[in-house]
DNA sequence: GTTTTTGATATCCTGAAGATATCATTCAGG
DNA sequence: CCTGAATGATATCTTCAGGATATCAAAAAC
């Protein structure tokens, strides 16, 4: 028994006429009558009476139809469901970001069309530093990073999303909470310094180490925190200076005052990562919205 | 899509190796993997991951694996219903049954042992005259009749269940109730006559007429009525005689006397109609119960 | 009685499902 | 790092079920 037996049986009961119903199935009317004839012998029952020149269903035949129509709507459910996830209309769609992406526009604005376009998909949101969504974008746990810069194992691909110079965050009590005028990073690693751990897994700490290390300053670290928002706190509480993306400039704390850098190269981005192949057809109806974002 | 690309999914997808799931489907892995590929193409999505020498399901692939076990477990269902009604083990059986019937106890018999043997089977019965049960049986509204003789149509077919002489139901305070010795139907037809009406359709009026003329008699009917219970209740409130089959003797009501009738064809018989050809799997195997009866 | 309708039957053909052989990739183990 | 086993994909051929065409048979309509 095939879907194609029930959907032919569903015609004939319907039409209650075999010549009509191969008609309307697409089909010839004797293959229709052999293909009925075959499904009641595998059945081992009377599925339709053929008597004076009128189709008729046997009490079989009537249940045979409800659970017919039965099977072949759920059929055709569950295609309709497989269809829409793979088109990307449905499912599922997990992306992991970092503290500092919501800061900016960008993200905001995305998820906005993205919820308008496809509303049907389930979105996760997952706040992970740069180095946590690194094993989850691997395992398939996770369908798109948002992060910033890191080293990225092979399977992984990742392109630009935004470019934004790095501010100096002072206190505003200090020496050099004075003045809004650009800074110099040498002027900066002169002062006591709160920065990530590196157990915070964020690619920010690298991009630090290297923009010092290239200069030859090595600045004193006071203290070594988890989160950008615990180094703003500790620097509003005049623990010491730090180097953030400009995006955190949207976070006010009393007391606390961001000054450019003076430095060309003392910029940061955020990247979106992906699996380089295998991108689910959420993810990419999701990055083509991103980049019509950045384009617009 | 068909029913036998969701099986073959489905062993996919519990054996998770593509080899292992040919083999429990008894085909060779090739056309396995040909199968899977084009549902793939067809639903517009990815069902498996084969991705290091593993095979992994993905979302919608465990949706459409639930979905299709659900798809295949209703026409398993479907045709094992259908199954068991084209063997009869199951489904409906509509017996038509006249008032004396039951008195017997070959139906009583055969319908416990029907029931013990097809306690599946929704059995439905039916008192009716043996008139009553002809268009019903012709029209499909009745599968068996259990009747009186009476002229059949030629799409009925009937044969013999019980064979009984007829008895003289007679008022004990009465002249012919003084006695239990045979009575001849000529001493019977002296006395004023308690009988069915035309209306009430059963086989015996006919089979009541023909006896008589048969011998020129003509008995002076003082009652017509419609039931047999109505005939013996005349009886005993003195209104006349009766003629009846000799079932009618388990019906004991106080001043009617019953008598047998010395003549030799003064016997009726119990048929069991049914239409000649369609006899369903259900009335097949009452038939053969009833039989088992009658001869053991 | 003739014609029309309609499902069944006979016969042939096509295409999809399956078999066999082979390839490509990956992972295990030395 | 190399080799071999494991495993899914690909290529090609074969077979048979499903379908088409032609025809028949029975019943109903005129």
């Amino acid at each position: 028994m095939e879907l194609r037996t029930l959907r032919y049986f569903v015609a004939v009961a319907e039409e209650l006429h075999f010549s009509r119903a191969a008609a309307r199935l697409g089909i010839s009317q004797p293959p229709l009558s052999q293909q009925i004839k075959a499904l009641e012998e595998e059945l081992g029952g009377r599925l339709l009476v053929r008597t004076n020149r009128r189709v008729a269903l046997t009490a079989a035949g009537e249940l045979f139809l409800d659970e017919a129509r039965e099977v072949l709507a759920r059929a055709e459910r569950a295609s309709r469901l497989v269809s829409r996830i793979g088109r990307g209309e449905s499912g599922q769609l997990r992306i992991g970001f970092t503290t500092s992406v919501p800061l900016t526009p960008l993200l905001p604005r995305t998820l906005t069309h993205y919820r308008q376009r496809y509303p049907d998909v389930d979105l996760r949101m997952h706040e992970l530093n740069s180095q946590r969504q690194i094993n989850p974008l691997l395992e398939g746990d996770l369908d798109i990073g948002i992060m910033r810069p890191a080293t990225l194992p092979p399977e992984l691909s990742a392109f630009t999303l935004i470019r934004e110079p790095l501010v100096a965050v002072v206190n505003a009590q200090s020496e050099l909470g004075a003045s809004d005028t650009p800074l110099s990073l040498a002027e900066l690693a002169t002062q006591p310094f709160v920065y990530f751990s590196p157990a915070a897994g964020t690619g920010l700490l690298d991009q630090f180490n290297v923009l010092f290390a290239q200069r030859g300053l090595t600045p004193r670290l006071v203290q070594e925190v988890g989160g950008p928002n615990t180094i703003i706190s500790l620097v509003a509480s005049g623990l010491g200076v730090s180097l953030l993306p400009e995006s955190f400039r949207h976070i006010h704390i009393d007391n606390v005052r961001y000054r450019p850098i003076s430095d060309a190269d003392a910029r940061s981005e955020v990247w979106l990562t992906h699996p380089r192949h295998h991108l689910t057809p959420q993810a990419q109806h999701f990055i083509q919205i991103v980049c019509e974002a950045i384009a617009g």
